[in-house]
DNA sequence: ATGACTAAACCTTTTAGA
């Protein structure tokens, strides 16, 4: 199976880029079995489920008109649907999960996710960053105890460590790179998670964001925020994780790039 | 330069992103 996770910045202008991404990975052999999309910023009734139907995928979404919005975008159908974080009283819509079957029908737990940016240390959209961080963590707890073979993946708005900042000293405890968010994320990975890009052998300098300003993704100015997570049933059947920079070098690209996951299932 | 670019909406200006 092959698992993906795209910030795609407005799905009403990427779509196309979506769609070529998706059959070029199927023209390659390496059809994507599950693609997880972040910051679709459109109303539910406007997420254009036709188009990826014709295209062979099944659909859940989980939208809000401007801002956030998640989906799942996936070869078989999905159960056991949640939307957003249970229990998390929520305006925003950044968290969508399913339950897909592997190749010899085991389930596989699926989470897409958009963190919150969190804009600054102390401000008000920190702390409910800070909020809901904790929330993801409670549920995710019980959410493995459930499904032994998750996977949680999408923006996670931020670092684990400098590697994954192109100015570790200039963004000392900025937001993506704080503390206090780099410690709530070592407590999902504490829940007996896995970063699956850390796995395998990786380029130096190995981003999935970059900024539109200032040529930073020629320049390879960029931060490593989109993360793919795997629980510890699944790591041993992990087999490829990597970005793949090549839709960042579309014409109109999402500041964005996929990650992808292959595994053994 | 709390800027640079992109996207959406209350659209020639503001808000948000990261």
């Amino acid at each position: 199976m092959r698992l993906a996770t795209w910030n795609v910045n407005s799905l009403a202008v990427r779509l196309p880029q979506v769609l070529d991404w998706l059959a070029a990975q199927s023209a390659a052999n390496a059809p994507v079995d599950v693609l997880a999309l972040q910051e679709l910023k459109m109303a539910d009734e406007k997420f254009p489920a036709a188009a990826f139907t014709e295209a062979g995928y099944q659909c859940q979404w989980f939208g809000q008109k401007t801002y956030n919005g998640v989906a799942l975008i996936s070869r078989t159908a999905a159960t056991d649907v949640v939307k957003n974080i249970p229990g998390f009283d929520d305006e925003h819509s950044r968290l969508i999960a399913g339950t897909y079957s592997g190749s010899s029908g085991e389930p596989l737990r699926v989470i897409g996710a958009y963190f919150p940016n969190g804009q600054a240390p102390g401000s008000d959209k920190f702390a409910y960053k800070m909020r809901w961080l904790q929330a993801l963590r409670e549920w995710i707890h019980t959410e493995l105890a459930q499904h032994p073979h998750l996977v949680l993946m999408g923006d996670y708005n931020i670092t684990f460590d400098d590697a994954d900042v192109w100015d570790p000293e200039g963004m000392r405890e900025a937001i993506h790179c704080t503390t206090e968010e780099r410690t709530h994320l070592q407590a999902l990975i504490d829940l007996g998670l896995h970063d699956s890009v850390r796995l395998f052998p990786q380029p130096e300098k190995n981003y999935s964001w970059w900024d539109y300003r200032e040529f930073a993704f020629r320049r390879n100015r960029g931060l490593r925020i989109d993360h793919v997570l795997v629980s510890d049933a699944l790591r041993p059947l992990a087999t490829t994780c990597a970005v793949d920079k090549l839709p960042r070098k579309n014409e109109r690209p999402s500041d964005h790039a996929p990650v992808v996951l292959t595994l053994d299932l």
